[in-house]
DNA sequence: ACCTGAACACCGTTCAAGT
DNA sequence: ACCTGAACACCGTTCAAGT
C-alpha cells in the first residue's frame, strides 16, 4: 500500500545545513558512511523502521542499493550505526542553547535530571528508531544493562563517584536510573507508534479497535477516561524525582553509618 | 549460517502434553492456530525472532509455508499471537503450584508481587519474545500504556481499586508499574540475548568485543567487575520493593487528608 | 575509486489446481 | 476441506563489469 510512482522524493537529505552545499560537489553524488546514516534515521522517522531496505535507501539517496555495501557492511550494521549515531547525538550539542554539554558541573542531581531531559528529547525526536536502543546487541555486553553507549555509561559513573557515591552504590544508580529511562520513555514511544499506526497502517479498520468488547472489563471501561489522558510528561518528572529522592537517601545512609555493609568483594 | 540440513527436526511440537496424543489423528497433520502459536514461539525461543520465517515454520510443521495462511492472516498477526500467547500464559496456571491464580486474595501489595514475580519468570522463559511485548502496536492503544493484555489491566485496577485506591491512584499505579516491570525485564532479558549471541552469531570475533579500547574510559575499566555482575533478580526485588512502598505512602497519605486535590477532572 | 547490472538465494503472499 | 505448485514482487548480498 501507499504507492508513491507518482512522486519522485528523492531530496529528503537536501535538508542538511548548507555549509558543504557550497562546495559545489556534493549534491548527487558524495557518498559517505555518516550521510547515509543520517538518510536512515530520516527515513525510519518517515515510514517506519519495516519499511527501511537497503534499496529504497539507497534510491532515496540516488544511488542503487550495491553502492551503499562500501560504505556500510550490511544492513544490520547499518542499523547498529543509526543507534549509535541517534544516542551520540546527546552529546555533540545541536543547536540546544539550555542543557547544553553534559558536564557534571551542578553536581550529581542536574546531571541526572539533565541526562534524562535529554535522552527523553532524543527518544520523542525519534519515536521509531527509539525501541532499537533497548533491542540492538549492546556494544559492551558484560556491561549490565548495557546501553550502547559507552561514552554515557563512562560519564555516568564518573558523575556518581564525584558526587561521593562508593563504587557499589555508582553501578547500583546505574541500573537503577538506565531500567527507568528505557522503560518509561520505551512505554511513552510505543504509545506515539499507536497514535499514528491507528491513523497510518489499518487503513480504515479503526474501529474495529474500538469494538473491542469492553463488556468483560468493567473497570477498564470505568477507567477508560483516566486511562486515556496523556500524562507521560508529568510521570516521567514525578518517577525521575522519586528515582533521585531515594538515591539521595542511599547517600546519606551510607555516610552516616560509615561501614561497607553493602556488598562482599 | 547453522545449517541444519543434516538433522531432520520437525518434532518440536511433540513435547505437549499427551491427552491429545492418544487421538490417534494428530501426528503430521492435524494443523491448527494453536499448535502453530505453539510451534512459532519454540521456534523463536531456539533460533530467535529474525530467524522465523513463514516457510521454515511450516517445515517445522511438516507443511508447506502456504498452508498457515489457513490459520493465520499473516506474519505480523502471527507475531502478535505470539505476544498473546505468551502473555496470557500468565493466567492459565501451567503447573506452578505456588503463586497460583493471579487472584487479589491476599491485597493488592501481594498482588503486585505475585504479577511481578508471573510476569519475570515469563519474560525469562522467553527471553527471544519478550522485546515483541514491548514493540508490537496494543490491542487497545488507548490505554497508555498499552500494554496487549486487557485480561491483565483489568486485573489490576481491579485489585487496586479493591485495595483502596482512587480512580486517579489506581491508574497512576498501573503507569508506574508497567514501565519499572517493562525496563526491568527489558534490560534483563537483553542481557541474556547479549551473553547468548556472544557464543552464537559473530562466530568467533569474540576478543573484538573485548578489545573495544577501554582506555578513554577510566571508570568504566576501573568499575568492570562490579558492573559484570548480574545481581538482576536481587534489584528486581529491591526496585519492586521500593514500587510497593511508594505506593503504600500514597495510599495513606490520601486517605489522611480525605480530599481529592490529586488531578482535575 | 566508485558505482552498476545481473545474478543468487531467500522472503511474504496469492491463487488456481490438486486430493 | 485442506494442502500444494507455481508464480509475483520483493528482499539482502556478491561480484564481475563498467566508467
Amino acid at each position: 500500500m501507499a504507492r508513491t510512482d507518482d512522486k519522485r522524493d528523492a531530496d529528503v537529505v537536501a535538508v542538511t545545513e548548507g555549509p558543504a552545499a557550497a562546495a559545489g560537489l556534493t549534491r548527487p553524488a558524495g557518498l559517505d558512511r555518516e550521510r547515509i546514516l543520517r538518510a536512515a534515521i530520516a527515513y525510519i522517522d518517515a515510514h517506519g523502521l519495516a519499511a527501511l531496505t537497503m534499496r529504497r535507501l539507497g534510491a532515496q539517496l540516488g544511488v542503487e542499493a550495491m553502492a551503499l555495501y562500501r560504505y556500510v557492511p550490511g544492513r544490520e550494521d547499518l542499523l547498529d550505526g543509526v543507534v549509535d549515531t541517534v544516542v551520540e547525538s546527546l552529546f555533540d550539542d545541536d543547536g540546544r542553547p539550555d542543557d547544553i554539554h553534559l558536564e557534571h558541573a551542578g553536581g550529581w542531581q542536574d546531571y541526572l535530571v539533565r541526562l534524562a531531559h535529554g535522552v527523553r528529547r532524543i527518544a520523542l525526536a525519534h519515536p521509531a528508531v527509539f525501541p532499537l536502543v533497548a533491542s540492538r546487541p549492546p556494544a559492551a555486553p558484560w556491561v549490565r544493562p548495557p546501553l550502547r553507549s559507552l561514552r554515557m555509561v563512562e560519564s555516568f559513573l564518573a558523575s556518581m563517584r564525584e558526587g561521593g557515591f562508593s563504587d557499589q552504590a555508582a553501578v547500583a544508580a546505574y541500573r537503577a536510573y538506565s531500567s527507568f529511562l528505557l522503560g518509561h520513555l520505551l512505554l511513552e514511544v510505543t504509545q506515539l507508534g499507536a497514535q499514528v499506526s491507528l491513523l497510518d497502517l489499518p487503513e480504515g479498520d479503526a474501529d474495529a479497535q474500538r469494538s473491542t468488547d469492553l463488556g468483560r472489563y468493567p473497570h477498564l471501561t470505568d477507567l477508560e477516561p483516566l486511562l486515556a489522558r496523556d500524562e507521560s510528561a508529568v510521570e516521567f518528572e514525578e518517577s525521575l524525582e522519586n528515582l533521585l529522592d531515594r538515591l539521595t537517601r542511599v547517600l546519606h545512609e551510607a555516610r552516616n553509618s560509615e561501614d561497607g555493609a553493602v556488598l562482599d568483594r
